[in-house]
RNA sequence: GGCGACGUAGCCAAGUGGUAAGGCAGGGGCCUGCAAAGCCCUUAUUCGUCGGUUCGAUUCCGACCGUCGCCUCCA
């Protein structure tokens, strides 16, 4: 597998520490408020790593934090006189919620910086001991002269930069201006742990610098971020933990592009800051956002719109009416289809099943294809031509007429791309699109089809299209074959 | 100002030193009682512009134009 690293700006190869394990930290919310679709971007890409990884053999350690501590944070709970607790929880619900709602899978660890105080105060006492940090007028300080390789990441030339006005409004006593904090002071009223510098409260980098270490180690494979956060967050995090450790901290370096909206970046002052409530009340769907998604390569930025959204959407029916299509031929209903579980090798004997028509090389070739364009620097782009192509096969297929055994083999298939890709499967995604008052059950839409079937047998063309009329504003359709009438809610 | 990314059909989006995947939308046809779905055909002599290297460039180099990002706590 090739994945682009931020550090040396070009594709390499993979290599885990452990062969066939992979440490991976992503930088998680600031609980303060609920994640915009642009944060979900970001968790919606390292969703897509960690199950790529898991298809192509790996295993998977990926910790994502939750910084529950940081300036905005003291503020909301200051104003709504609430403890840091208090205010987060809420927030902490709506992440939880909304990766839930987009299919991502979580992680095996959501670390609070809160519960990690005594990790950091360990880091920033070994920084102070060896000559990278110091004390001073409020807080300890990271030393950047001390650390040659820093800007490395970001392409950042330190000598060159920041001696501007923006850092003239300092408010701590810094022995540089570039130097960064580790430990704030506290300031009265505000939340605060004891420390050996007195009582005060973390920066913001040094949470990600302890978390990594105490679940992953000094050194790790793969750390994720949003682009932002390459300068300074990520600087930092090396300069800490490296320094600290003096060790390399991580091996792959990844980061994905922003979101931009109507062609412009989020802002709140624009109102195009959407959050996931936002667009279920414009009658958005969350499985076409999370394919949308999907569709544009991570280092690229998407521009969502409306009509993005649609057009996911429409690619999505196009899926569904395959799967729809081959669930028939292989004989009953979704229950009885393999599911996104089946593994490898399941899915492996369902193929030699399938007879030798040469249908087995459409089914491998999705396989093959959609597993390469995944080595490629996550190339989903790429995968989901892969399996257009397949769409279009098999569609082919099955108008000449595909046997249960093939239908089932292509179901197979379907989801082990699925493993990745997570839309695939429309009962997994049951969104309420028809009132209550028009919702038919199963039997009531069979008798309806029944009826209707009976008027066409008698060319009773006027009462058959009003049924089907019927049955079209409960959100049933119908597609008439040479088998009989099928149906299935859209 | 410094650093960086991008500019491919109506829209979205892959890709390669040797002649442009895929999706959406559109047009024509087949199928159908009519539809729906599907299938077939069709929609970029061309990849921002201008130069250069090359037998050959969309792909490499340079300039320019345009869009966007980062430059101390925004994914």
């Amino acid at each position: 597998m090739r994945l682009h690293n931020t550090m040396s700006r070009r594709l390499e190869p993979l290599r885990p520490l452990r062969a066939g394990e992979v440490g991976i930290y992503t930088c998680g919310p600031t609980v303060y408020d609920a994640p915009h679709i642009g944060n979900l971007r970001t968790f919606l890409f390292e969703d897509v790593l960690r199950r790529s990884l898991h298809l192509l053999g790996y295993r998977v350690t990926q910790v994502m934090n939750l910084t529950d501590v940081e300036d905005k944070i003291i503020d909301g709970a200051h104003r709504a006189g609430q403890s840091i607790a208090e205010f987060t929880a809420p927030h902490v619900d709506e992440f939880f919620a909304d990766l839930a709602a987009l299919g991502i899978e979580p992680a095996e660890h959501y670390p609070r910086a809160t519960e990690h105080i005594d990790g950091m105060i360990e880091l920033i006492e070994a920084l102070i001991e060896q000559g990278y940090a110091y004390t001073a007028e409020g807080g300890v300080f990271f030393r950047i002269d001390r650390f040659e390789r820093y800007g490395r990441l970001s392409g950042i030339d330190l000598s060159q930069v920041v001696r501007g006005e923006r850092v003239a409004d300092d408010e701590y006593g810094k022995d540089d201006v570039r130097d960064f904090v580790l430990w704030k002071s506290a300031k009265p009223g505000e939340p605060s742990w004891p420390s050996p510098w007195g009582d005060g409260r973390p920066g913001w980098h040094i949470e990600c610098s302890a978390m990594s270490r105490h679940f992953l180690g000094e050194t790790f494979d793969i750390h994720c971020g949003g682009v932002d956060n390459i300068f300074p967050h990520h600087e930092n995090e090396i300069a800490q933990s490296e320094c600290a450790h003096q060790a390399p901290f991580v091996r792959h370096w990844l980061h994905s592009e922003h979101l931009m909206v109507d062609g412009e970046k989020m802002s709140k002052s624009k109102g195009n800051m959407y959050r996931l409530a936002d667009l279920r009340q414009r009658g958005a769907s969350l499985r076409a956002l999370r394919y949308l998604f999907l569709s544009v390569h991570y280092r690229r930025k998407i521009n969502f719109t409306d009509a993005s959204l649609d057009a996911a959407g429409s690619a999505l029916r196009r899926l569904d009416e395959l799967r729809f299509r081959l669930e028939h031929v292989a004989g009953g209903g979704p229950d009885s289809t393999a599911d996104g579980d089946a593994g490898g090798e399941e899915a492996r004997q369902s193929d030699d099943r399938a007879d030798a028509t040469g249908f087995q090389e459409v089914l491998d070739a999705l396989r093959r294809d959609f597993r390469a364009a995944l080595a490629d620097d996550l190339n989903l782009s790429a995968g989901l031509a892969a399996l257009f192509r397949f769409v279009k096969e098999t569609n082919r297929r099955l108008e000449a007429g595909l046997e249960t055994r093939q239908a089932a083999a292509a179901l197979a298939a379907l989801a082990e791309v699925d493993r990745v890709l997570g839309v695939l499967d429309p009962e997994a995604w049951l969104e309420p699109t028809q009132s209550a008052a028009a919702w038919l059950g199963d039997a009531e839409i069979e008798a309806l089809v029944e009826r209707r079937d009976a008027a066409r047998a008698e060319r009773d063309w006027t009462e058959a299209d009003r049924l089907r009329d019927e049955l079209s504003a409960a959100g049933v359709v119908l597609e008439d074959t040479p088998g009989g009438t099928l149906w299935r809610r859209s």
